[in-house]
DNA sequence: TGAAATTCCATTGACGCCCATAGGATGGCA
DNA sequence: TGCCATCCTATGGGCGTCAATGGAATTTCA
């Protein structure tokens, strides 16, 4: 099963390429698309990226349950009318389009940042200050730190 | 299931590479990923280390909540970002990224530390300061060592 | 026919894999 | 009980492979 772990910061090329960490790709390489999902991160100046699976689980899971619900075409067009395909090519990388770009205020480096089953892109210095934030709220307050229970096996 | 246990000394070689403990290795034989997870711990100078399998737990949990929220608690983002798979080289060494190394003040040698279910690495010297106050705390508030009701676990 | 995009090839530097050595521990055997 | 053979862990270094990157060549579409 796929586990995107750490942050990998990569050049963005003159014609928009970016090169997949190589641990993301053998993680997407099970797939039945290869390559990348991405859709703009509804309140984070962020790209949100995982392997195609997921969204087809997601879509599912949807359907199932309110299929004709205000709540679900909303989601929808959030989502997946603003999610792209973008294919490998066969040096691994994919171009991210201009429009995820601006979102994320990428233009020379991209940060890919695992998130566990899925990934993030960002502007690598916009990551570094979300990131310090969010680590100061994880110190602040460890209650959110969800576990499965077990003895003897606290956080960090 | 296997536990670390006890305290390794060793050598971080020219090209950052140590060696896991075979005790630690065989505790993780069993795991889908052969090598060690590590992230900076939030609290201390130290790295945590454990299986993939904890990470795999924790991405599940975490996912299935609420697959598209970007409110995922702090604290595994500030994890997963920053947690790295390093697989074991054919002898059982991992190279601990320069990111870690600092996070510890680790340069020529480093203290795996058996935490039960997961360990850490320290410098020898950062570790032997904090392990006596540890020891001094211990002394001073006994209620506060819990274990697990378990037979055939004797007390030291 | 020109611009953009996709495919292909080249470079380089890091990392994975291999072998070699030493020292300690273990167990066998006299 | 003491010596020796063996195994295994920890360590060091060399080398081939692959990942990341850049650019050229070729194709597609307007």
């Amino acid at each position: 099963m796929a586990l995107f772990l750490s942050t990998f910061v990569n050049k963005v090329d003159r014609k928009g390429r970016v090169s997949v960490p190589a641990s993301f790709r053998s993680a997407l390489s099970q797939q039945s698309f290869s390559g990348v999902v991405a859709f703009p991160s509804l309140s984070l100046p962020a790209i949100e990226g995982s392997g195609i699976d997921r969204f087809e689980k997601i879509a599912e899971g949807i359907d199932d349950l309110n299929p004709f619900s205000d709540e679900h075409d909303d989601f929808s067009k959030a989502i997946f009318g603003k999610a792209h395909q973008l294919p490998f090519d066969s040096e691994g990388r994919i171009i991210l389009p201009e429009l995820l770009l601006a979102h994320a205020g990428i233009s020379e480096l991209a940060a890919f940042v695992g998130q566990g089953r899925r990934f993030q892109i960002w502007e690598p210095e916009a990551f570094r200050a979300y990131e310090a934030e969010a680590v100061d709220r994880a110190k602040r307050d460890r209650s959110s730190l969800k576990l499965p229970p077990r003895s003897g096996d606290g956080g960090a």
